[in-house]
DNA sequence: CGAATATTACGACGGACATCGTAATAGAAG
DNA sequence: CTTCTATTACGATGTCCGTCGTAATATTCG
């Protein structure tokens, strides 16, 4: 009964496309994911998105269950990372594409 | 006063990525694009998506606020169609990505 | 063991939104 | 002009979801 070192995480071949993008429609979700571009793993006390480490929690429990992020088990602590190379493979330009958007030039 | 022959749309530069992942997001929205990718153009009555009329219209009202559609005037139809090119200029990959996704595998 | 810390589970609250039916508007057709 | 058709505006409704505070759980440390 060895436990798990990873949380529970789906099957990238069984998520729908639209879950990915509900995923990354949330400003405070894909400055998670841009900022795990960055430092390649982090925990939810660590990320600093302008909201409760709760809702940090939350957000990163969506992350996982759409298959765009992979929490390991340290201690007491989760750190969690992008999953990058199987994202690339499941959807080949997407989260490139959605990482890598030119910021949006201020309207009217 | 030349009646404008176009609804009113954003310039694509100032949307940013989470509108156009949110209007992806939804189930209705991208069978409506991925069907604008086959029939190049057409009106709300004319889309079969599954749901009622003033329904698809307000999808598609979200899809041309978000940039994704560009809808004509004509009469009293309203033919739209994707602003391929310049989505393409903007997020590059993004919508290739995601019209041409894999479908998810059965789960569990 | 007891204290401190990291994370999540839970409950609550407010706002956003998908869906529909109906009415209003506008052009086309007779 | 009258009728028909296409589209949208509007209002209502139920659901989903982002946010937070607090409590519970688990692990490390002294």
């Amino acid at each position: 009964m060895d436990a798990p070192t990873l949380l529970p995480q789906p099957d990238l071949d069984t998520v729908h496309v639209e879950t990915v993008l509900r995923a990354l429609a949330d400003p405070v979700r894909l400055r998670i994911v841009r900022r795990l571009t960055e430092v390649e793993e982090s925990t939810c006390t660590a990320l600093d998105v302008g909201v409760k480490v709760s809702t940090v929690s939350h957000h990163m429990g969506i992350l996982r269950e759409s298959g765009l992020v992979s929490t390991r088990i340290d201690g007491t602590a989760r750190p969690s990372r992008l999953r990058g190379e199987e994202l690339r493979r499941r959807f080949p330009g997407l989260l490139d594409s959605v990482v890598g958007a030119a910021p949006a030039r201020p309207a009217t």
